[in-house]
DNA sequence: GAGTTTATTTTGAATAATCAAAAAACATAA
DNA sequence: TTATGTTTTTTGATTATTCAAAATAAACTC
């Protein structure tokens, strides 16, 4: 029925939205985000919206048909368990578990990955933090998270997730033990040279760009 | 490099060449087990022999090169790891991992594989008793294996290894108590009817087709 | 508003994998 | 050796996915 390419496309579409708050995806984006050519993307959008799965409005973008969400949910399942599965049971690292994810997800059975779920006691957040959607597609609110890049100085705070980042931004805040569920504390904010200064669980400090930090979510408390 | 397909015909020859001893497949034996048309397996039969992988001589059949044992033996063993995988740390059933492990060893990287291996502590054999292939390639020896459909009556055996079979015939065994590992006692064996009765560890007897025997290998005991 | 830039769509073509059906080669039997 | 049957190969087509480059549309600039 949906091949692993039409499934890439949705899940895409779907993450994007999520990702920008955006309604309608524009070719160029989904083109971008898929590493395929503006004009495959509109042919593959275009059928796949007569199959029924999405919304395509010519120059405006497209959006998901409810099935279509159906399948993007789906798969967005597979892809964060299958990440936690690669961590809490094969104890891959942290960083390299996305690209990984992003093969299996369309190789495991529906029977596999819910044996794996099982197994880890059905996680509600993947690796990064990121909320895992139940078999219906329904998934837990966010909570009350903030951007990193806007906590003040001084206020400490509890990292709640951290986004898609390349492979060696993931690294480097490894290192630093900043992780979804450590514990940090903001040193300083310099708006002017961009950069944040962060104290980790250790005590140790380290500098991070403002536009890392903006894609780090965390829990402000005490 | 290779795709999913391609592997999944150099296995196959592999497979094919080890059960029937043989050491060219003919187009139509490869068709039937591919489920494809014969067509199809002569022109991309050729195509993989182009490409190095296979040694095709019109009208006489298929051998594998170097390469393409060393593809073949690399998918061998991540199929079987991967069934052992799913039987022993998901707790999946003996006879339905078949069907999982042919789609997901074309999606497991060498990485995955390999922590699934130590995790299990490097098992030497699948759920169905066959050896798995060292990541160089070897093999252990069978041993002193002897199909079950050959016991006399009376010898009592320890069942080593069940090939594959339809997915009802795998249950029947499983219920039966017929699995790798299990002992076993040939009560009688009927050549007339081609029927061989069993005892099983557990006491109860059953019967089965001496065809169904046949591709059950024991090795002989007190 | 005329011209330029950027985004999108269309067009024409390629590749991998497949099929059905016709043709060819080989095997078997009478 | 002629007829019959079986395998294999060839041929012509189809589907899914992709690309590059040309054409078009929209947005932006001056």
């Amino acid at each position: 029925m949906t091949s692993p390419t039409v499934e890439d496309y949705l899940k895409q579409i779907w993450m994007l939205r999520e990702g920008l708050g955006r309604d309608r995806i524009p070719m160029g984006e989904l083109a971008r985000s898929l590493s395929v050519s503006p004009g495959t993307v509109t042919t593959m959008v275009k059928s796949i919206s007569e199959a029924g799965l999405a919304d395509y409005v010519p120059r405006l973008g497209v959006g998901l048909s409810f099935e279509g969400e159906t399948v993007a949910l789906r798969m967005v399942r597979r892809h964060r368990l299958v990440e936690c599965f690669l961590v809490e049971v094969l104890g891959m690292d942290w960083a390299e578990v996305h690209a990984e994810a992003e093969v299996l997800e369309h190789a495991v059975s529906e029977t596999v990955v819910e044996r794996m779920a099982a197994l880890m006691g059905h996680p509600a957040h993947d690796p990064h933090g990121n909320p895992i959607p139940a078999p219906d597609g329904s998934m837990a609110g966010a909570g009350s998270l903030q951007p990193l890049s806007e906590c003040a100085p001084g206020s400490s705070a509890v990292v709640a997730r951290v986004r898609q980042q390349p492979r060696e931004v993931l690294d480097f805040l490894s290192d630093c033990g900043l992780k979804p569920g450590s514990g940090i504390e903001v040193v300083t904010r310099n708006p002017a040279s961009r950069i944040l200064e962060v104290r980790g669980g250790d005590g140790k400090s380290f500098g991070l760009s403002l536009e890392t930090a903006a894609s780090v979510d965390v829990v402000v408390g005490g």
